[in-house]
Order: C-alpha cells, then structure tokens, then sequence
RNA sequence: GGAGGAGUGGCCCAAUGGUACGGCAAGAGAUUGCUAAUCUCUGACGGUUUAAAAGCCGUCUUGUGGGUUCGAAUCCCACCUCCUCCGCCA
C-alpha cells in the first residue's frame, strides 16, 4: 500500500508511477474520498469530545446526550463506508517503481543485464528433460494426470534424492548468512493474502481458495513470512531479519492454457527454497542486491548458465519496487527460461500488514521487505537434468551436489 | 468435532457499569561516579506547527466485530486465538 500522506502531497508522482506501471486508477477519487474521510472523522470527534464533556456533569443533560448519541449513530456508517471505499482503492494501487527501473509495457522489454557460465558443449543432439526422465523412470505426468489432472507430476528415484541434495546443499550454504531456516504453514487468511499484496485483480485467479475453510494456497513462501510479523513491531537490532524457507507452492496457472504443457515446467504444485528479509528502508536496495548475488553465487556453485533479466515496470508484481529474474539455459529449447526471482518491495507490503520497527530513537517505521528465490526446485532440476546430460544416456550430477546426492551420476 | 476455561501495554497482573491499578523488562534523557546506582520520561492514530522535532488540540486503545446504555474491560450476541479434558489422527 502507498502512504496516503504522499498522494496527498504529491500525487503527479503517484500518477506518474501507476502510469508506467499499466495501472489504471483514479487517484483524484482516492483524493477526494480522503478528504470527505477527515472532515467526516473530524466531525465526529468533535461531537464525540462534547459528549465526555457533557457526560460529567450532574444532574447529567440526558436529553442533549442522547440527541448526540443519536447524530454520532448517523455519521458513523457515512465514515465507515468512505473509509472502505478508500482503503479499498488504496489496496488496488501498485508499488511505485523505483528510479532505476526500465520502463515498458511488458516482459518484451525487460533488459537482459549479463550472461554468466559457459554453455555445455554437446557432441550429439541434446533431448529435453522430459524425454530423459521417462526413460530412466525420474518423472511421471501421465500417471499425475490420472489421478490429479494436467500440469501434476510424479518425481521419482533419484530425482526424488536430487530435490532433498539440493535442499540441503542451499541451507547449508545460506545459513551463513544469518538466514533462519524456517518451513511456513502454506494456507493463509484471506486478510493475510491481501496483506502480501498478491491478491491483486490479475493474482487472484492464480491462488487456490479453499471455500469452506476461507484459506488460500500460498503460490510461494514469500506469502505466509511475509505476513508472519503483520501487525508487530520489530526491534531494530534484529534488522536485517532473514529467513530461508522451504515449501511446497500452489499456482492455478490459469492464464497460462497451452504454455509450457508438457513435462513439470510449469505445474499446480512444486516445491521451492525462498530467501526473505525484512529490513531498514537505508539498506532495502543493498539487501536486495545482497539477495541477487547470493543467487547468482549457488547457480555458479552448480554451474548452470543463466542470464540476470532486470524487470520493466509493466512486467513486475504487484508488490515489487524492482525485480531481477534468472533465467536458465535450456539446452533443448535453445533459450533461457525463467527459474528464479528477486524482488524489493520496499514498504508496500509492510504498511498492507503493518509491520514495523522501533529505532533506536523509539521512533515507529515501517520495514522493507525483500523476496528471492533460493531454488525453485521443479525448474533446477529440469536444468540439471538438461545441461549435465550425456551421450550414453546418463546424467551427471553437479559436483558440488555429489557430496549431499551419494551418487555421482543418474541411473546411480 | 464435543465439554469446560482463558485472552488487559514487550512480560506478569488489578479493577463487576462511571477518568484502565501496580510491578518487571527494555529504550532515551539527567545526575552521581564506575563493572553500576538513582531519578524522570516512554501505547497508537489523526490534525496543527516545523527544515526536522518538541509542543499543542483531539480521538482511539482491555482478542476482533456488533448490540444494550447518557456512559462498557465489566452486561448481551457472533467470531478468532490459546489452554485443559474427551473423540479422531501422522
């Protein structure tokens, strides 16, 4: 949510930022609701201020108090109602994009920032994962599609040992770094969901909704530890606050019909590894950069060739200030798909659900709050699978993976 | 799912219809002088002022939302969370 004092101050910026973003919304009618709130509020307060006043003196003027009790009675559903209309409006607006960030319609004009790692070299023609892991029983849609529909997979014998490798690998790596290793519940209130900002018009047909429990499927571990702190304050010692969480996540994929149908590319469930912080807004942007490197670091680790894409303000979140995605080599597509994100969301999530820190002045403000992808587990092995394949049919399994695998190459 | 109990500041706790008691902890300031002590201040929001703050004005704050009342932590209704027991269960 933006701060309702900055629109009011400066509401060209905001139009300006909504612009770019491809949001269309009426700020004058945010402006104006605001203003009718606090004359409304400011009202209110008034009657309800003579009313303490009148209620101590003896005898009481009971026929005065009660005429206020009853004006109080009538204005108060006219300010609740403004007030939903504008808190309503208010959680429709996007994050404002920071300066930095390249301005465009849609993922078209995202910028390709560098390209790390060599692409293997093959001296055949490389197959796509899917064909490999049904020769060698890795992965199976057909027997998740009987039971669970289209875009479901079975994972199998090593690849099984391969997810739980790259787990371990990743927090024994991270943990270093002050993350705290966490496994968050993975159904949220819907309150908490809007609060991450992911309910947005278009992210609401992407989220399960379990109608007779009023609980949403979270679509990644971002959601529910972001909203772990809603409506605390944090100390300012403990800040940067960072947590590695492991989950399974949920995405209806409803917009995507005929992309990416075969194999567990892109499936309703899949487990990931995500990295949080929440932190100062004077180290938001290096945190985020932070999260970025340590990304690009454990790609390296495995050595999988990636490309870092800066996002355009058309194709970001909706909570998002600034993005990079990793995009990985696919050998058999001959082009790079998107396997991880990072995002700053400044205070856009924080002020949806409140959550601050007192500084050391015991000053209140609200934190930052900054999002990375770890692994996305489904995707990285889908790229190991692909970039270590070799000619007799086996795969190779990353160095660094042996030690947490056992085995050095798939059939093992 | 059934029965019972409980939710008051970061923590502990008092108040049964009339201004929300007190203690502990932590932070800031002051004083003394040395491994600390003493004293003072410290709930939130809105408005106003300001370079920023202090200040000032007001409202809200006893799990949440309603209701009764001139007035609700207190009475009534619904919901949420936690605890105990029973049932079920990995």
């Amino acid at each position: 949510m933006l701060d309702i004092k900055l629109i009011r101050e400066n509401p060209e910026l905001i139009k300006e930022g909504c612009r770019k973003r491809g949001a269309r919304v009426d700020i004058d009618r945010i402006l104006d609701l605001d203003k009718r709130k606090r004359e409304l509020m400011h009202k209110i307060e008034q009657l309800r201020s003579k009313q303490k006043e009148l209620g101590s003196q003896t005898p009481l003027p009971l026929k005065k108090l009660k005429q206020i009790k009853n004006e109080i009675k009538k204005l108060e559903p006219l300010l609740k109602e403004k007030e939903e209309k504008l808190q309503e409006l208010l959680l429709s607006l996007p994050n404002l994009p920071l300066e930095d960030v390249p301005e465009g319609k849609d993922e078209k004009e995202n910028v390709v920032l560098r390209r790390e790692g060599d692409l293997k070299r093959f001296d055949f023609k490389p197959k796509d994962y899917l064909t490999i892991s049904e020769k060698l029983d890795l992965i199976d849609v057909k027997r998740a599609g009987k039971i669970s529909g289209t875009r479901f997979g079975f994972l199998k014998k090593e690849a099984v040992l391969l997810e739980f490798a790259l787990i371990k690998f990743t927090f024994d790596r991270l943990l270093k770094y002050g993350f705290s290793p966490i496994i968050p519940p993975v159904m949220l209130k819907p309150e908490m969901m809007e609060g991450t900002g992911h309910l947005s018009e278009k992210d609401r047909k992407e989220k399960y909704f379990i109608e007779k429990d009023q609980l949403y499927l979270a679509g990644t571990a971002e959601q529910p530890i972001a909203a772990m702190y809603a409506n605390e304050i944090l100390k300012e010692k403990d800040l940067p606050l960072r947590y590695l969480g492991f989950s399974t996540c949920f995405r209806r994929e409803a917009g995507s019909y005929g992309k990416d149908t075969k194999g567990i590319f892109r499936v309703h469930q899949f487990d990931k590894i995500e990295m949080f912080s929440f932190c100062k807004p004077e180290e938001s942007k290096q945190e985020h950069e932070f999260f970025l490197n340590l990304q690009e670091r454990l790609m390296k680790e495995i050595d999988l060739p990636y490309q870092v894409v800066k996002i355009c303000t058309g194709d970001m979140g909706f909570p998002a200030a600034r993005q990079y995605d990793i995009e990985t080599w696919i050998p058999s597509e001959g082009r790079y798909r998107e396997t991880h994100s990072t995002s700053v969301c400044t205070d856009f999530q924080a002020r949806r659900l409140n959550i601050r820190y007192r500084s050391k002045t015991g000053k209140l403000n609200f934190v930052h709050t900054v999002n990375g992808t770890a692994f996305a587990i489904g995707r990285t092995i889908i790229a190991i699978i692909e970039n270590y394949q070799q000619k007799d049919g086996t795969i190779k399994i990353p160095e660094a993976l042996q030690k947490y695998t056992g085995f050095s190459q798939i059939p093992s």
